[in-house]
DNA sequence: AAATTCCGCGTTGTATACAATCTTGGTCTT
DNA sequence: AAGACCAAGATTGTATACAACGCGGAATTT
């Protein structure tokens, strides 16, 4: 990702990556020792990068006992998603109101490009993984508003992308998706935040359905 | 505060209400060195409570140049507090759809003992420091959401207690944010998680003008 | 046999020492 | 005189060593 001036950092971002892509286990205990002798470095890099990874909610740690990955209930889960939901539907109305005409234009050919993929049959996964993605950083940047920014990104959506790697990968709708994010595109084109609001906070709330059946299901083994 | 297990979160807490309070100036830098002799102990507790500050976005760090007090422009201010606006209205909805029967008699007992404060004119300083705090703090946990405390309480709200003991002592209204707070009591109590949700925004949008205008005056000297 | 206490080991928290980087002051050049 | 370059000092990043605390098993007691 971004370059490591450090070798906390650098530390700091496998590790991060590792938890997100569930190589790390939820509840796996991160022993300073352990990662020492598989990082390199020395205890004070190690311990520093796990305090990063405890600021971004990723690892739980407590005095005397250690770190863990963090391993979220059901209700800690569904928590977030509430807060995401509310988040991105703001950051879609304030995009609505303050993208300029050039980045909604951009934002336009993003989609049909996701168009192109989809309809070749090719790009279907691409259009999973960071596609779904894109779509959403550039609506949230639209927001201009750099602390709601952070939130989403630096923080809501590691958890989040965490928890898609263990539920099978995101939502296997790509057209229905595609077409929804169209709808907000238009909104947002027109320039009618309410609207716009509106439309992100149903796409959302149709992932979070998904992932509640998904969760729900998966507790029954 | 809550009782430090270690020496590190001394320090950290110390710092977190010193800077709050004001007696760290905004952009004042933290030497390590100088607070190793202010403090007591070694460098490695205070790198780590430093690592805790940046944590809650009290002070920002820059590899290899060392950690100043968070800074913010009016801009970046103002996008927290926009922040803050969404998420407690939010909040509020949640209250008035989870809080239980108790916990709302409890909440219109707190704004009854509010009223006497005021009524005797002699809690009115009390109103406005903790008195306020309390009756946001309550609605934040009615909303039964870990995540939106953690945000509210945790992140947002340290930053807006700093900037508050720049700019005088909050609102110089307490019997207006009184009548307010208890209408959106009456609301919850009626179990009206839209009418709550309006109510409470519209009782921090009026906070917010109040420091966009302290802040624009602030500006022109 | 079950519960409890205590001791030993391993882990984390803290202190000290060394290396790498940035900053500051001065000198030199243009 | 203004700006760039360089070296010395200070500061941060990293490594190693010591202290404090928690966990787990064995021995003891009821």
């Amino acid at each position: 990702m971004s370059e490591a001036q450090t070798l906390a950092e650098k530390v700091f971002s496998e590790l991060a990556t590792a938890i997100v892509r569930g190589e790390l286990a939820p509840g796996e205990k991160l022993s300073e020792q352990a990662l020492v002798s598989r990082y390199g470095g020395s205890r004070a890099p190690i311990r520093e990068a796990i305090q990063k990874l405890e600021a971004r909610n990723l690892v739980v740690r407590v005095p005397h006992a250690g770190a863990r990955v963090v391993s979220l209930s059901f209700e800690e889960l569904r928590d977030i998603y509430e807060v995401r939901l509310e988040l991105e539907s703001m950051a879609c109305r304030l995009a609505a109101e303050r993208m300029s005409d050039a980045e909604v234009a951009d934002l336009e050919a993003l989609l049909q490009e996701h168009a192109r993929s989809i309809e070749a049959d090719q790009g279907l996964s691409y259009y999973q993984k960071s596609g779904n993605l894109d779509f959403h950083y550039r609506i949230i940047e639209g927001s201009k508003n750099s602390r709601l920014h952070q939130m989403l990104c630096g923080d809501l959506y590691h958890i989040i992308r965490m928890y898609r790697y263990r539920t099978s990968t995101s939502t296997e709708r790509p057209l229905q998706a595609l077409k929804e994010h169209q709808r907000i595109v238009e909104a947002i084109k027109s320039r009618d935040p309410q609207l716009a609001e509106l439309l992100m906070r149903r796409h959302i709330q149709a992932s979070l359905t998904n992932l509640e059946t998904r969760l729900a299901h998966e507790a029954r083994h």
